[in-house]
RNA sequence: GCCCGGAUGGCGGAAUGGUAGACGCUGCGGCCUUAAAAGCCGCUGUCCCCAUCGGGGGCGUGCGGGUUCGAAUCCCGCUCCGGGCACCA
C-alpha cells in the first residue's frame, strides 16, 4: 500500500494548475469570454506584505478560496485575484533602521508571500497580480486623488490634527484608539497644520442610508460604522452676544431644553476667543487656560471621568428664546470639532452641563417634569404618588415628560415642544433643523517616504496646481535617508522637489507628503479587473461586468477604516461616472481570529505558529481543512498540534480508501453512477450509498447556511467512516466495489474546496476526471429516504424506548407500537395516558397522569 | 455607562422547540508487530442500582424564575467573559 505524501500531489497539482492557467478568468470582449456565464467575484482583503503570511492570512485565504471552489463548481465564472497593500510604515521604519531601501524589503516580502499563496494551492488569477507601491499601480491612486481634487472632494487646509511623535507624522482621526496611535501606542499630540483632505463628510448619508443596499454583512459591522459615521438630529440656534457684537450658532439635539439654558460654553480652539474676551479683563486667565489645555494629550483631554475645567469669559449671550442674557465660559469639555465648537448649557438636562454646573455654582433649572405615567403600579422608593413634589425629582433628567418653566410651551409633550421651538426658531431667523455627523473629513497628508507621493505642485504665481494627468506618474525619489524629521523625508530630494510650474512654467516646489496607505487600498478591487490598462484605472466596461465584490472576506479589525473608505472611494467614482455600482461589496464575512494558548499570537509571547512549518509537515491541504474545521469560521479559535495533525489523518484515511479501492482491480471509469447501483441493493451497499448523499445534502446545505465549513467537513469525516466500516466487505464484488468507488469520489468531491490537491488526485485515479471541473454534486431525494424510521418514544417528555416502524405508516399503528414498546410499558403501568403528541418521523410524547 | 457577541464533557465544538454532546482532539483498552511507530477496531458527561452477557434509573447545556406535552434553543431577571463606542452637545 502506498502512503499519502501531501507534498508530492499538492506540488504536481500546482505546477499543473500554473501551466494550464486554471485559475485565470478573461475580460469581456477577450477570448474565452462567455457572456452567458453567471460571474463571482470572490475576494479576500488585501495583505500587507510583510515578512511571511500568519495563520491569519492561512486562514482568510483558505476560508476565501472554498468559496471560490465551491461557487466555480454552482456554474459561476469566479474572479479571485490577489495583490499586496505594498506601502506602509513597517517596512520604512526597517529602512530607517538598516538603510535597506524600502522597495527591496517589500519585494523580498511579496516574492514570499506569493510563493506561500502558491504552496497553500490558493486558486489564484496570478494575471491580476497588482502591488500598490509600483508606478503602474500608484499611477492611478494618484489620478483618482486628482479627479477627487477637481470634484472638491480632496481640499488643503490649516487644521488642529493630531500627530505621533513616534511615527512622526500626523493621523487621520480613525488611526487615533484612546488618544494614541493606533499603530505604535504613543500618544499623539494636537497640531496645527495645513494638509490634505477628502471630503467624507460629503457622503455621511449616503454611507448610512446605503446600507440598505447591501445583501448580508454582519450586524455588528453595520453598527460599529453607524456608530462612527454617529448621525445626530437637532437644530442649529443662533445665540447674540451684544457687547462683542458676536452671533454664536450652536448644535443641539434638545431644542425642547432651550428654556433650562443658564451658561453658554465655547471651545478653547473657538476662533472667536480672542475677539471675544477682548476689554473684559479676563483675556489673561483664558490665554492660560487655552495653553493649558494645548498642552494635554488628547487622551487626557478625552477623559470622561475628569474633573471639568473652564474660565468664565464676562461675557454673556442672549437665549433666543426668552431673551435672558447667560454667562459665558471657555471649557475644554466643549470640543471644536464637532458641531460650531460653542454649546448652550442646560444642566437640568445634560449630563456634563451639569457637573459644569456644580464645579462652578450655576443655577440648575428643570424645563422637562419627570414622565407623567411613571408607571401607577410602580412601587418605585417612596412612591408618593402624583400629589407628591414631583419637581423634587433628580436632576439631570435625561428623559421624556411634560414641559415646564418654558413660557407658552409649558404643559406641551417635549417632543411636541421640540418640533413646535424649532418652527418658531425657524420664523424668527434664530435657527433652524440641523443633522451632525461625529464622521470627520479623512485627512490623507503623511509626512513620510513609502507612500504614494500627493500629485499637487505648489506656484508662488499660481497657487496650488494639480500634475497635469499625463504627467503622471509622480515617482517616489530614491533617497539616502529616510528618518523622519518632523517633516517629510521627501524634503530631502531636491532635484525632485525643486520643479516648475505646470501652468506657467516658472518655478515651484512639490508637494512633499505622500497618502495615506489606506488610499491605496480603497480602490485596489477595481484595478484587480482590469490590471495591464495604461490609458485607464480600469475600464468602465470591465467595472460594469465584475462589480460588485460578491463575497469580501477578512478581519473585523477593518470594521471601519478600510472599509468605510472603500466605500467612500466608490460612491465617489459612481458619481463621476466611472463605475456603475455604489457599493463595492455585497456580501462581507469577518472571520475569527487564531489564538495559541487561548492568546493573541505574539513575536513577544512566542506563541506564533509559521504555517509554512505546518505545510511542511502536513501538507496544505491539512492546514487549510484545519483552519476552516476548528470551528465556525467567523470565531477564533484555538490553534494545536494535535488538531491538524487529526485533520491530516483524517485525509490521509481518504487517501488510503482511494488507494486501496483503485488498486482492487476492476473498477468502473468515469463517475460511478449510484442510482443504478442503488437499484435493488441492501445491506451496506445500499447504507454506504445513502450516506454519501447525505454528506452531499449536509455539506451543501451547510456550506450555503453562512459557511458553516466545520460541520461541511464533520460531514466527510462521517463519510469516510462509513466508507471504513464497509470497505472490507464490499471490495469483495463488482457492485461493492462500484458503491465504494461512488462514496469515495463522492468524499473527495465533496473536500475539495478545502483540500483541493487531495481531492483532485483521488477524483482523478477513481474517475480519470479533473474534479474541479465537476459540477457540485446533488444528492438524490431518492436515496435520502429509507424504508423504515426510528422513533424516540417519551413518556412524559423522557426517553424511554425507541421503535421502528415503516416509513408512512398511518398514526395509529405508530401510536400502538409506542404504547406497547417493552420500556414504556413499565413507566405507564399503574397510569394513564391523557395526551399522545406525534411528530412524524421523529418522536411519540406520551402524557401519562396516575390513574 | 451605552451597544453588540458569547457561556454546552478533560479540550475545540454539534444540535435554533422534539434522542444533548455529531465530528475532531485527549485519555483508556484491544488487534497487528520480535518490538516500536504508523494503522485498524472499541470505549470515553456524571452519579447510582440490578446483573453473567447485558439492562435500568437519577442528575446535567453559567445562575434564578416562567411559557410548553416537551427548552441548550423562546420569554423575564441576574452573573461572568470577549469585542466595539464613550465629554459628539
Amino acid at each position: 500500500m502506498n502512503r499519502y505524501e501531501p507534498r508530492e500531489i499538492e506540488g504536481k497539482w500546482q505546477r499543473l494548475w500554473a501551466d494550464e492557467g486554471t485559475w485565470e478568468v478573461p475580460n469581456p470582449g477577450a477570448d474565452g469570454f462567455d457572456p452567458e456565464k453567471p460571474k463571482a467575484y470572490v475576494l479576500e482583503m488585501l495583505p500587507y506584505p510583510s515578512g511571511e503570511p500568519h495563520v491569519g492570512h492561512l486562514k482568510c485565504y483558505s476560508v476565501g478560496d472554498a468559496i471560490a471552489h465551491f461557487r466555480r463548481r454552482n456554474g459561476f465564472e469566479v474572479i479571485h485575484p490577489m495583490g499586496y497593500d505594498s506601502f506602509g510604515l513597517p517596512a520604512e521604519n526597517n529602512a530607517i533602521k538598516t538603510g535597506e531601501p524600502p522597495r527591496v524589503a517589500t519585494e523580498r516580502s511579496i516574492d514570499s508571500f506569493r510563493r506561500q499563496f502558491t504552496e497553500w494551492g490558493v486558486s489564484i488569477d496570478w494575471n491580476r497580480e497588482i502591488a500598490t507601491h509600483t508606478p503602474e499601480y500608484y499611477r492611478w491612486t494618484q489620478w483618482i486623488f486628482l479627479q477627487l481634487f477637481h470634484r472638491g472632494l480632496a481640499y488643503r487646509t490649516r487644521a488642529p490634527v493630531q500627530w505621533c511623535p513616534n511615527d512622526a507624522t500626523v493621523l487621520a482621526n480613525e488611526q487615533v484608539v484612546d488618544g494614541r496611535c493606533e499603530r505604535c501606542g504613543t500618544e499623539v499630540e494636537t497640531r496645527n497644520l495645513r494638509q490634505w483632505f477628502f471630503r467624507t463628510t460629503e457622503y455621511a448619508d449616503q454611507l448610512l442610508a446605503d446600507f440598505e443596499k447591501l445583501d448580508s454583512w454582519p450586524e455588528h459591522v453595520i453598527t460599529m460604522q453607524k456608530n462612527w459615521i454617529g448621525r445626530s438630529e437637532g437644530a442649529e440656534v443662533v445665540f447674540r452676544c451684544e457687547e462683542a457684537g458676536l452671533d454664536f450658532p450652536v448644535f443641539t439635539t434638545r431644542p425642547d431644553t432651550l428654556f433650562g439654558a443658564t451658561f453658554f460654553v465655547i471651545a478653547p480652539e473657538h476662533p472667536e476667543l480672542e475677539k471675544l474676551v477682548a476689554g473684559t479683563g479676563a483675556e489673561e486667565a483664558v490665554r492660560e487656560y487655552v495653553n493649558e489645555v494645548a498642552r494635554a494629550t488628547v487622551q487626557e483631554r478625552g477623559d470622561e471621568g475628569r474633573p471639568k475645567t473652564g474660565v468664565p469669559l464676562g461675557r454673556t449671550v442672549a437665549n433666543p428664546v426668552n431673551g435672558e442674557e447667560i454667562p459665558m465660559f471657555v471649557a475644554d469639555y466643549v470640543l471644536m470639532d464637532y458641531g460650531t465648537g460653542a454649546v448652550m448649557a442646560v444642566p437640568g438636562h445634560d449630563e456634563r452641563d451639569f457637573a459644569f454646573a456644580r464645579a462652578f455654582d450655576l443655577p440648575v433649572r428643570r424645563v422637562i417634569g419627570p414622565a407623567a405615567d411613571e408607571g401607577p403600579g410602580d412601587e418605585g422608593p417612596g412612591g408618593e404618588g402624583p400629589g407628591g413634589e414631583d419637581s423634587e425629582g433628580e436632576l439631570p433628567y435625561t428623559g421624556d415628560g411634560p414641559m415646564v418653566n418654558s413660557g407658552r410651551f409649558d404643559g406641551l409633550d417635549n417632543r411636541e415642544a421640540y418640533d413646535q421651538i424649532v418652527a418658531w426658531l425657524d420664523r424668527e431667523g434664530r435657527g433652524e433643523a440641523s443633522v451632525n455627523y461625529r464622521l470627520r473629513d479623512w485627512l490623507v497628508s503623511r509626512q513620510r517616504y513609502w507612500g504614494a507621493p500627493i500629485p499637487i505642485i505648489y506656484c508662488d504665481r499660481c497657487g496650488t496646481v494639480p500634475v497635469p494627468e499625463d504627467q503622471l506618474p509622480v515617482e517616489l525619489p530614491e533617497i539616502g535617508d529616510y528618518a523622519p524629521r518632523g517633516q517629510s523625508p521627501l524634503e530631502a530630494a531636491p532635484d525632485w522637489v525643486n520643479t516648475s510650474c505646470p501652468e506657467c512654467g516658472g518655478e515651484a516646489r512639490r508637494e512633499t507628503d505622500t497618502m495615506d496607505t489606506f488610499v491605496d487600498s480603497s480602490w485596489y478591487f477595481l484595478r484587480y479587473l482590469d490590471p495591464d490598462n495604461d490609458q485607464e484605472a480600469f475600464s468602465r466596461e470591465s467595472a460594469d461586468h465584475w462589480m460588485a465584490v460578491d463575497q469580501y472576506i477578512g478581519g473585523v479589525e477593518h470594521a471601519i477604516l478600510h472599509l468605510l473608505y472603500a466605500r467612500f472611494f466608490t460612491k465617489a467614482l459612481a458619481d463621476m461616472g466611472f463605475l456603475g455600482v455604489s457599493e463595492p461589496f455585497s456580501n462581507l464575512f469577518t472571520q475569527g481570529m487564531i489564538t495559541r494558548d487561548g492568546a493573541k499570537m505574539t513575536k513577544s509571547r512566542g506563541n506564533t505558529v509559521s504555517p509554512a512549518e505546518y505545510v511542511a509537515r502536513h501538507g496544505a491541504d491539512a492546514a487549510r481543512t484545519y483552519v476552516c474545521f476548528m470551528g465556525p469560521p467567523e470565531r477564533g479559535g484555538d490553534w494545536t498540534d494535535e488538531g491538524v495533525e487529526g485533520v491530516h489523518r483524517f485525509l490521509s484515511r481518504l487517501w488510503r480508501a482511494a488507494d486501496e479501492i483503485a488498486g482492487s482491480g476492476d473498477t468502473g471509469s468515469g463517475p460511478a453512477d449510484s442510482t443504478a447501483l442503488a437499484d435493488g441493493a441492501g445491506g451496506d451497499t445500499r447504507e454506504l450509498l445513502a450516506k454519501a448523499h447525505w454528506a452531499i445534502e449536509k455539506a451543501t446545505g451547510d456550506f450555503n447556511r453562512g459557511f458553516q465549513f466545520n460541520t461541511v467537513i464533520a460531514a466527510v469525516m462521517e463519510l469516510v467512516n462509513e466508507i471504513y466500516r464497509v470497505k472490507d466487505g464490499l471490495l469483495e464484488d463488482a457492485t461493492g466495489r462500484e458503491a465504494l468507488r461512488f462514496a469515495t469520489t463522492t468524499a473527495a468531491s465533496l473536500i475539495q474546496p478545502f483540500a483541493p490537491h487531495l481531492a483532485a488526485e483521488v477524483y482523478e485515479r477513481l474517475t480519470g476526471d479533473r474534479v474541479w471541473e465537476v459540477p457540485w454534486p446533488e444528492a438524490d431525494p431518492a436515496m435520502l429516504r429509507s424504508d423504515t424510521v426510528k422513533i424516540v418514544v417519551q413518556v412524559n417528555g423522557k426517553v424511554r424506548d425507541r421503535i421502528e416502524v415503516a416509513e408512512g405508516a398511518a398514526e395509529e399503528e405508530i401510536l400502538a407500537a409506542a404504547r406497547s414498546a417493552a420500556n414504556v410499558t413499565r413507566h405507564l403501568e399503574g397510569s394513564e395516558v391523557v395526551k399522545e403528541i406525534l411528530v412524524p418521523g421523529k418522536l411519540v410524547n406520551l402524557v401519562a397522569r396516575p390513574a
